[in-house]
RNA sequence: UGGCCUAUGGUGUAAUUGGCAACACGUCUGAUUUUGGUUCAGAAGAGUCUAGGUUCGAUCCCUAGUAGGCCAACCA
């Protein structure tokens, strides 16, 4: 039927189609290169969804490559993580994940290639000479003494620091290139050091390692990735990224660069993160405040509402600061018609309907889901004493055109139930409301209403004596700030205070009472929650997703 | 005394590659609603950073300027 609006490409697709038009390669194949370090967050989860979702889209292959050639900070627990956050985000890299630590031996012989073309050169200046030799970029950088070394000796010494001949930082292997060159990454950039450190993956073989900008470049060529998409910062490196593929004349990948994600509200930097896990400002990786995968989707953001996500921000060379709205429409668009509605009571205060019979109990049918007619029903006992939310009723109430909820003498449905009549209350010796009075009429029967009467307010009620108790987290944004890339201070004095409240109190309708770990729910009029991992027998442990759209407290507030 | 990149409503992206700026989110109305949710209808909001130039015509091409970002880790 009627084809849409032609769909938009984005530049990176653009160049794609460019590309296969002029028949520059048989399929496409990207990469995602993780470097197993720290967990993957909500940035990543853009670059993953690009990498592999070009992927599919143009019948390609998209490689996990685990980009570990620094052995100081890279771990297995990482690797494992980073695996199950991209499976979780549905997507699938064939049969086995590449590590650029397997290449190391290829990466080696590169260098000795590039040794023996006079294109690379063992220095052995201090770390201090060197910064001093490389200028500024500003100002030029001046030549290493010993840059013109023989090839014959430059072998022979790289070859005895891969055998340990040397203590770290004693020697470094450099591309010969320009040390005039305005751009900094062409001024003899390294391509090896010396650490003897174990590595994750091949332990003490190697006390020599490749450079990012030795191995990065090297291990696409190696997979021959067609297009290498990267983050904005990496743009300076695309010369040398070139140069050396010329120079060892091996498989031209190209590198394309897009703009990373910044949410506002929010701080993607694992070095951050880290500093928030290892400060105990937040519980761990997965805490439910943190933008990490493991975190969101323990908050209960779902994978598909995050690939939506990055399909509405879409890609492109611009920097800016993405509005967490867009994320958090995506999740509550998802969760809308995924999400069982259950009734829960955050802040509980009994309403008694006094000419319901004393120990009477009705059971009441609800739907699982109103979008979803498949979802099936729920059975609701109702019974003389209820519990309703305190913020539902007022004392002395506004006009019933503002204020729909309940006060002396005002009407509502209790939904899925009967309307009732308010007709007092109780207080307190210290003026705090402690119990409602209310009426049932017996002809508005939720579905078998034939009173005709019309009420404005709905509300949500819990069976007293069948009510279950549970705890529930309530999530708030991490950050008051919202632009944290503009800040001058430590970003942690920017952290919300309330960003985790936690209810005692709250009741749940019993229906809950068999929810299962990762189960989601809408809490009527309320908002999104996932039963988290905590949760132990006998107690039910919920984390807000996210708050309803609530248009009434916007108008109010 | 530098080099590279970027600049479109509040935010993120479009504009058939030169034909008087579109979509989503957000905001605001109104309708519907047994969720002040959802859904539906509608509105406001940019004349495309500035100044020149090329052209019949510029968001798009050129020049200069301005603003922002990136670049001097034996990190990636």
């Amino acid at each position: 039927m009627g084809q849409k609006k032609k769909e938009s490409l984005n530049f990176i697709e653009q160049l794609i189609e460019r590309d296969v038009k002029e028949g520059k390669f048989i399929k496409i194949q990207t990469r995602f290169p993780p470097e197993p370090n720290g967990y993957l967050h909500i940035g990543h989860a853009k670059s993953i969804c690009l990498n592999f979702g070009l992927a599919q889209k143009y019948g390609g292959e998209c490689n996990l490559r685990f980009d570990d050639t620094n052995p100081e900070k890279e771990e297995t627990e990482y690797v494992n993580s980073i695996k199950e956050d991209i499976r979780w985000l549905g997507f699938d890299w064939g049969p086995s994940a590449y590590y650029t630590s397997d290449y190391f031996e290829r990466l080696y012989q590169f260098a000795v290639r590039l040794i023996e073309k006079g294109s690379a050169y063992v220095d052995e200046l201090s770390a201090v000479e060197f910064n001093k030799l490389k200028g500024s970029p500003t100002e030029p950088g001046k030549e290493s003494p010993f840059r013109n070394r023989p090839i014959e000796e430059n072998i022979k010494i790289f070859e005895a620091m891969r055998l340990g001949a040397f203590q770290d930082g004693e020697r470094v292997l450099r591309a010969k290139i320009d040390m005039s060159s305005p751009n900094m990454h062409l001024r003899d950039p390294i391509l090896y050091r010396i650490k003897h450190l174990a590595h994750h993956r091949t332990g003490s073989k190697w006390c020599i390692y490749p450079t990012y900008d030795f191995a990065h470049g090297q291990s696409d060529s190696i997979e021959q990735i067609t297009h290498s998409l990267c983050t904005l910062e990496f743009e300076v490196h695309r010369p040398l990224y070139d140069w050396l593929i010329q120079q060892l004349e091996i498989y031209p990948s190209k590198q394309t660069e897009f703009a990373r994600l910044n949410l506002s509200y929010t701080i993607v930097s694992k070095r951050s993160l880290r500093e928030l896990v290892e400060g105990h400002y937040v519980a761990g990786w997965d805490d439910p405040r943190m933008p990490t995968i493991s975190g969101i989707r323990r908050r209960g953001f779902t994978a598909k509402s995050i690939r939506k996500f990055t399909e509405i921000i879409g890609v492109a060379r611009r920097n800016g600061i993405t509005d967490v709205a867009l994320l958090e429409h995506s999740v509550r668009e998802d969760l809308n018609k995924t999400a069982h509605r259950i009734f829960g009571i955050m802040d509980p205060i009994k309403l008694i309907i006094t000419n319901w019979p004393l120990d009477y109990q009705e059971v009441m049918m609800a739907e699982n889901n109103p979008e979803d007619k498949t979802s099936g029903t729920r059975e609701l006992p109702f019974t003389r004493e209820l519990f309703i939310d305190r913020s539902d009723f007022l004392e002395d109430p506004p006009s019933p055109k503002k204020w729909f909820r309940l006060g002396p003498d005002r009407e509502v449905r209790l939904k899925k139930g009967y309307i009732i009549k308010c007709t007092g209350f109780k207080k307190s010796e210290n003026g705090e409301v402690v119990e409602i009075y209310a009426e049932y009429d017996p002809n508005t029967k939720s579905g078998q209403d034939m009173s005709g009467k019309k009420v404005k307010g709905t509300l949500g009620w819990v069976s007293a004596p069948n009510a279950v108790s549970a705890e529930i987290r309530m999530y708030d944004r991490l950050f008051l700030t919202e632009n944290l890339d503009k800040i001058e201070d430590d970003f942690k004095t920017h952290l919300n205070p309330d960003s985790l409240t936690i209810n005692n109190k709250a009741v749940l309708e019993p229906s809950v009472r068999h929810a299962q770990v990762g189960d989601q729910f809408q809490f009527e009029r309320i908002g999104y929650f996932r039963v988290d991992e905590d949760s132990h027998y006998g107690k039910l442990i919920f984390n807000r997703t996210l708050a309803l759209r609530d248009g009434w407290n916007k108008r109010n507030n």
